[in-house]
DNA sequence: TTGAAAGCGCTACCAG
DNA sequence: CTGGTAGCGCTTTCAA
């Protein structure tokens, strides 16, 4: 069951078998097809390990997210599943719940680990060092998230899609809009909600209204954390009369926070995330509506154009907002 | 940057390094601690590609999911990674949305193909022949979702989840309940829906109540499918005043199937899933809830305890019912 | 178009 | 406790 036995079986060396199996030029139909149906029989599949060791090259590709089982995530690596199959590309999950995970997995899957041909980062940003090291040896790296300029990437226009949600509640006539902040230290997405808070902030000024900077509260994205932040947000004698979130998760900790104090959606309060989560139509929530898996996919693909030689590449996804239940004109 | 060098470098034999980076015995302490430092200093990593091709171990366990976009899947593949992560061990992530791609996975990672240490599959179910080769082959599998007697394996007592769930709808005065069912041809988790259909029935039996065939629908699960399929059952001038689905996610289908038609829940229409999905809560809907990520985090164990050569284990998961607002006693 | 042979970088056995 | 060395199973020149 190994190479050299097709070989014998088939009459011809090794190196045609090679050639055969691998679909390469130089080896004459007729020849070809005998070493396949031969290979076939013998139900010979290559050793995957002893051809990355000679080839140098793994047919892996390693994605990093910050937590597999948040919603988001999940929904992009399984876009990038689909798109890495069809190729024939292992997909290797890891979860970069800190910053230790992080850097054992820049490490373990390095250019010089040869573990992986690349490596698909999914809003995880990178130290400037981190991200010096993996250009100066031409490593693969696509981003999805968040735009990086020394890799492909795809991403939507988060500061727009912040502006566009809380424009929104600004035109209803909120003036006192809570934000709901992701703590910075520790999770490994530092980037994308800075970018949010910032559109956030933009809208404002757009707006010409002042913000509160007391109306800001920061919650990791588990649904507990966002609630008990939320609900002492909203305990406020001056509570905010709308909340954006930074993303529809969030927003459903808000929704949670609201009814444990007895405040009603939108009549007391309006809420808006982003996303456009699987639930939010249910909740009635208003949201940015984004294409998450096919961010996935489309990461898939931009590699493997990478792969191929062709330049890099950077693709913003289209957002809109969808307005649903959960935000009113102020009363 | 080989093994070579910083055999060189600490003044040692390869052999003598590759026992200090493994932690291996018979090195002494000094020379471990000269060799783990110039290893460190030289940036060194092993080979991974090398090391399986020389060990025949690839530290590498493939895990198969009918969707890893589904809540349910990404919970579990999450606990799969934080489990895994913690041994060293890689995770190859493979959505297996149909037959083919199950076919391709099995091909991939059989015990000849030396991809991969064992695998885990979340509620895919083997052919008695594909079980047969893996057996055989004295291969290690765990399965998650149900109980498979020649593998470890973690599941929740389906049956009973279900019959809990209907049970409860029973004793609330409902007659006429609904079924969304899976349907099994295609989707690869064709064990699961059937025993909890099974649990639907038995509860009915118990209490002595009939079921209505006609009240059992079948959807996918995607929520549009649920939502359309339900759509036509709660049309229906018979319609049932109660529903149970197989899942969360299916149960939510129905809710806004019900918000369609203008049925309100609970007073017109009970409705009760099995999971406690993360949004369960703030819709309100009574289900009976599991622990999956701590599924994923057991299959993890009980893989690495049998490749430590313990015996096969089964562990069943705790589950209970929990009673929100989306179920209430027969009008 | 085909074959021979030299590695790829490690592990594991056997000696010492 | 340490070192020498024969592979692991393939890919890839280089010659034929």
């Amino acid at each position: 069951m190994g190479i050299e036995d097709v070989a014998a079986a088939a009459g011809v060396s090794v190196a045609t078998v090679s050639r055969a199996i691998r679909g390469l030029p130089n080896v004459a139909q007729e020849t070809s097809e005998r070493v396949l149906r031969v290979a076939k029989e013998l139900r010979y599949t290559p050793d995957p390990a002893a051809a990355r060791l000679a080839a140098g090259k793994t047919r892996t590709v390693a994605v990093g997210v910050p937590d597999p089982r948040a919603w988001y995530f999940s929904k992009v690596v399984g876009g990038v599943d689909s798109g890495l199959t069809l190729a024939g590309y292992d997909l290797l999950l890891s979860g970069l719940p800190d910053q230790e995970h992080k850097s054992r997995f820049l490490d373990l899957n390095a250019p010089g680990a040869r573990r992986c041909d690349a490596i698909i980062l999914i809003d995880v940003a990178l130290s400037p060092e981190e991200a010096a090291v993996l250009v100066s040896e031409q490593y693969l790296l696509v981003s999805v998230g968040f735009r990086y300029d020394d890799f492909p990437s795809v991403s939507i226009d988060n500061l727009a899609a912040a502006r566009q949600a809380v424009t929104h509640l600004l035109s209803l006539g909120h003036r006192r809009i809570g934000l709901i902040m992701m703590p910075l230290s520790g999770a490994m997405n530092f980037v994308v909600p800075p970018l949010r808070r910032q559109g956030f902030f933009d809208a404002h000024e757009e707006a010409g209204c002042p913000v509160d900077p007391d109306l800001e509260v920061e919650a990791g994205s588990s649904v507990d954390e966002v609630r008990t932040a939320s609900r002492r947000l909203l305990e406020r004698p001056d509570r905010p009369t709308a909340v954006f979130a930074m993303s529809d998760e969030q927003a459903f900790g808000v929704m949670l926070a609201a009814r444990d104090l007895g405040l009603r959606i939108p009549e007391d309060l309006s809420v808006v995330g982003v996303d456009d989560h699987d639930q939010s139509d249910l909740v009635g929530l208003t949201t940015v509506r984004q294409e998450v898996a096919r961010q996935g996919v489309l990461a898939a693909e931009l590699l493997l154009e990478k792969l191929r030689g062709d330049r890099t590449r950077h693709v913003e996804v289209p957002t809109g907002l969808i307005v649903r239940s959960s935000t009113a004109p102020l009363a």
